[in-house]
DNA sequence: GGAACGATTGAT
DNA sequence: TCAATCGTTCCT
């Protein structure tokens, strides 16, 4: 799970949803460059938080992965809400837990995520990630949503059938397939 | 120096 | 279906 603490209180819900973005080898992680710009993080030991805003509107948050120097980090896309739910709606300015953390942007808000937690150590500051007090049901996997490059690869994962998973727009489910080329 | 685009969301 | 909105990338 992924859990704040801020002075306006806790928010922790259980990462139900996420997508991997790999190094200099994936076109599709802002890493293809090389660690230039906001990407220099996601290049740190794994462990700590890479923060980034997307589209001049909203904050996505991911954990970093992999040893220092090799580019790599987790997209955390959808939460369930376990914990500060209030707190969430407030934030949010919606009431269905449904609608609380059900995409990157949107968690990032709900947990009042935003720049002064990128770098962040995710094992000792006010942002970690834990255990979560239960179990995942069934792991299903796709291609990742919203991106324009790789974008047959298999590196989303979530929990199928969990109703705080984010609807893919751009269709990235399992039973997604392109379509054959002639 | 400028144009285009993007790991999104919410309203129309 | 489209606007919001701005940092990064890419082109001239």
């Amino acid at each position: 799970m992924l859990r704040h603490e801020t002075a306006e209180g806790v928010a922790a819900g259980r990462i139900v949803e996420a997508e991997a973005y790999l190094g200099t080898e994936d076109p599709a992680s802002h890493a293809y460059r090389g660690p230039s710009g906001r990407a220099w993080v996601m290049f740190e030991a794994g462990g700590c938080a890479y923060v980034y805003f997307s589209y001049g509107t909203h904050w996505c948050m991911n954990v970093v992965a992999g040893p220092k120097g090799v580019g790599g980090a987790v997209l955390i896309r959808a939460l369930e809400p376990l914990e500060g739910l209030d707190l969430m709606r407030a934030r949010r300015g919606r009431d269905a837990p449904e609608d609380l953390c059900s995409g990157p942007g949107k968690l990032a808000r709900a947990l009042g995520i935003g720049p002064e937690q990128n770098a962040a150590d995710l094992r000792a500051s006010a942002l970690t990630v834990r255990k979560a007090p239960f179990p995942p049901g069934e792991i299903a996997v796709s291609p990742r949503v919203g991106i324009s490059r790789a974008v047959d690869a298999p590196l989303r994962f979530f929990e199928r059938g969990n109703p705080h998973v984010s609807r893919a727009r751009a269709g990235a489910t399992e039973a997604r397939r392109r379509p054959p080329r002639r």
